[in-house]
DNA sequence: TTAATTCCTATTGACTTGGTATGAAAAACA
DNA sequence: TGTTTTTCATACCAAGTCAATAGGAATTAA
């Protein structure tokens, strides 16, 4: 399955503003040094999603983001269908075939996959995510495996 | 989702295979001119499926395609990955973050995505659109509905 | 030999996408 | 008031992808 850098580097962003916001917002040029993501292209991806009304922004100097809401009420789906309406959405074609095979394979098939996604990413949240980078973090980096 | 016309045309091609052939082989011609698909664009996607064993072609006059099995042992796991690499394999991107929090995405988001999409594709083969496609061309071509 | 067919490989044109550039608007602060 | 820091809006470009077409070679039946 192929993601788009945008939906990556969009959800990373919103971890780490989750993550490093102390009361207090945070800066593009901070979450571009923490996650090594270009600032100009993170200044296209996050006004998406405070469209969405995912994050709020606040203009000029001491300026920055914060989530609207506390992260374990931010689902995924919300997140990615912001950032890339074609990952969650009902399947789609550039040339559909309108035929009953086609149609049988969007019963059988398709909607049944999309179907799934959808409550799927409504159920994980952006609080289940920094847990488990939390989690990463205190183990040094490292995965560990007990032999 | 987005699926590649490729993928689509190249399940319509082996469902109408499966249904139009009687102990006998399916041209391109029939195949275009059933499901109008261009035949010069079947010839690009049909050698696809009889590398991955899917198909069985007889070259020359009399020549065409037959399934190398029973319709009920093609998943469309086969099918698909064998058109698309990238619709049921890992989750990838055009450039790929590799920091803690991405581990933690592909962790608790898309390694399991892959994983549902894979094995909910294995338990659909070709039979079941198949039957499916039979079901709606009893039924007149339209759907009908009781009020 | 001829016609029917699959097979192979280019090519084209349109669209998508990752990333950059430029500068405006807003707010803090001195 | 002016300067700095920040978000915001828009345009732009280069590279890649993809649907579809094209031309012709190889194979086989009759």
């Amino acid at each position: 399955m192929k993601i788009s850098s945008k939906v990556e580097c969009g959800i990373i962003s919103l971890v780490d503003i989750c993550v490093y916001s102390n009361n207090s917002v945070v800066t593009v040029i901070n979450i571009s040094a923490r996650q090594h993501i270009s600032a100009k292209y993170l200044e296209q991806i996050l006004p998406q999603l405070r469209q969405a009304n995912i994050i709020r922004s606040v203009k000029g100097a001491k300026g920055g983001y914060t989530l609207t809401r506390p992260a374990e009420k931010i689902t995924l789906y919300e997140v990615i269908n912001a950032l890339d309406r074609n990952v969650l959405g009902e399947v789609t074609f550039d040339n559909k075939e309108d035929s009953l095979i086609a149609g049988a394979l969007s019963e059988c098939l398709w909607s049944k996959m999309t179907e799934y996604l959808q409550s799927f990413t409504e159920n994980v949240t952006l609080r289940d995510i920094a847990d488990r980078y939390d989690k990463l973090s205190a183990g040094g980096g490292e995965p560990m495996y007990y032999i």
